[in-house]
DNA sequence: CTAATATGAATGAAGG
DNA sequence: CCTTCATTCATATTAG
């Protein structure tokens, strides 16, 4: 982990119950990403940059950096959380239905409810049009976040290091 | 973390006051591990191994499905979260401990509200003879659960990676 | 019914 | 990259 170099004091409150609501209070201890930048951070995600270099990086948080503080580190973090993260529910996810296929003779195999979990954010993957995959422009999608989230999105102009359609593996 | 590997529908409904039977609320919150499991659970981990690897993981899933559907993943969270609240109760006290023998020279401490906590089993570890330490068999304590639980722990030969009397931590 | 507690699950951060 | 810790969120249960 060498890839950070700035790092603010992010912070970021979202959803705390108990508002701390002191000037000399800074107990945030851990980045908390704001509707917003959890959007604009899963969109290039699923445009198939799943490891950003560090220029990219930068550029990514300075986005983020308008909606709420948050530093190199945190993206780094984030990019490298959710590639885990997702690898780890795709293996699970094949394990699954592989575990119900397999047996003996895959026949009479019953279907198990796919866990039905409502999250505000959790897991389905979000397509948010950052891809130069995705010609259909999916404006209608910004609606609950501000709207400068799409400002951003629609004057990015791709990447330049892995912006391609492919999400690449590995 | 990358412990788990399958996992069913955990429709665990244990001691639940009201049926979910709403087609609009299908709301399969979290699963429950059933009385026998977390004697299983409890027992595993104190008989030292507080962080099974994925094989031990598997296996241990697989005790606990003939009790209630359960997942890989359920069971490494299970045990992160108990690792975690234990170590954190125990600096806790500790921490409160200290904090009264602190302040001069540790002579007159007065005896400080030690919390009013009247849950089942609280801090006090149970051990159920999963662990090849204790050579004195423990048979008297199966008496609540189902008694096929004990047929696991007689039958369990000890693990291949970390059933030794130590805990191996990282 | 509401408040407090216990606990399963998710995630940011860090170690190796 | 993979594993692990600490913190936080959401929900289930229990006390008042």
């Amino acid at each position: 982990m060498n890839q950070e170099g700035s790092s603010q004091s992010p912070t970021g409150q979202c959803r705390s119950p108990s508002a701390p609501s002191n000037s000399t209070a800074p107990v945030r201890s851990r980045w908390s990403p704001k509707p917003e930048q959890i959007l604009i951070l899963e969109s290039i995600f699923n445009s198939g940059i799943v490891n950003p270099p560090k220029d990219e990086t930068v550029r990514i948080r300075k986005m983020l950096e308008q909606f709420g503080a948050v530093g190199d580190t945190n993206v780094f973090y984030w990019f490298q959380n959710r590639r885990s993260r997702s690898r780890r529910r795709q293996r699970q996810l094949q394990a699954a239905t592989a575990a119900a296929v397999t047996s003996r003779g895959a026949e009479d195999q019953q279907h198990m409810t796919p866990m039905s979990m409502h999250h505000p954010y959790s897991n389905n993957e979000i397509n948010l049009g950052f891809g130069s995959c995705s010609n259909s422009s999916a404006n209608y999608f910004f609606n609950d976040p501000s709207s400068q989230v799409s400002s951003f999105l629609l004057g990015h102009s791709s990447s330049s290091s892995n912006g391609g359609c492919e999400s690449n593996n590995g």
